[in-house]
DNA sequence: ATTTGATCATGT
DNA sequence: ACATGATCAAAT
């Protein structure tokens, strides 16, 4: 989906732009982007988050970049139901079991891609027809002194397992705000690890996401939900 | 082949 | 209801 305006040129017209989808349904946005709307997300999980990209210009997706790179903000959605409440985790970034990962909290691709977040929630589950959601109230978010302990907390807790070579023991069940989970086209989808021995292994795909009790207390903190 | 965007489907 | 593990498409 190729961005249908300028990018933003500050993050005041950034949040201006949101301002004017709020409210309007998806069918209604994605009129303004001429794109046809799929009846569901089974096979178009990407997108609303595409859409809500490409009307608000951000740059093109699938770069290894934030959305408004001038402007460090990455841009993600959040369904949710009609009462505010998250129904998904939502993806950060790959966890690399090569050991390759940062050395640190603070030189983590996770820090860096959470530092400035514009959370786009988007009302209406699978039983909505994506038509028929509606864009909510957008925030510019930075994280709080305590929302920054709690990833860091659970960045150091995983990124020692990893930096241990015990993946294969590593699941979704770690971390109680930042857990890993696969992340790929299918369980087949493995990538090179270092084992426990130091030896290279495969093992299958993974990534951070952040559990949706974490986003919503994010919600919560500034709707007063 | 990889990174982006995520939600689906199933079990407890 | 909710969490975990599995999966889908587009862009590069």
């Amino acid at each position: 989906m190729r961005p249908i305006v300028a990018p933003p040129t500050d993050a005041s017209e950034l949040m201006q732009r949101c301002r004017g989808l709020a409210g309007r349904t998806i069918a209604e946005v994605a009129e303004q982007g001429r794109v046809p709307v799929p009846a569901n997300l089974k096979r178009h999980k990407g997108f609303v988050g595409n859409l809500l990209e490409r009307v608000l210009g951000a740059t093109a997706a699938s770069r290894a970049e934030p959305d408004f790179p001038h402007l460090g903000i990455e841009m993600k959605t959040l369904p949710v139901t009609a009462q505010g409440r998250v129904l998904q985790s939502t993806y950060v970034c790959t966890a690399p079991l090569d050991g390759s990962m940062a050395p640190t909290w603070e030189a983590s691709w996770v820090c860096h891609k959470l530092s400035q977040v514009l959370w786009m929630p988007v009302v209406g589950g699978p039983e909505v027809p994506v038509a028929e959601r509606v864009v909510g109230s957008a925030l510019l978010w930075t994280p709080s002194a305590e929302e920054r302990a709690d990833l860091q907390r659970d960045w150091e807790l995983l990124a020692e397992i990893i930096a241990r070579g015990e993946h294969g023991n590593l699941d979704a069940r770690h971390g109680e705000w930042l857990q890993i989970r696969p992340k790929g086209s299918s369980s087949l989808d493995l990538v090179w690890a270092l084992s426990e021995e130091g030896e290279w292994v495969r093992d299958q795909a993974r990534g951070f996401y952040l559990r949706p009790r974490f986003t919503r207390r994010v919600l919560s903190a500034n709707y007063l939900i």
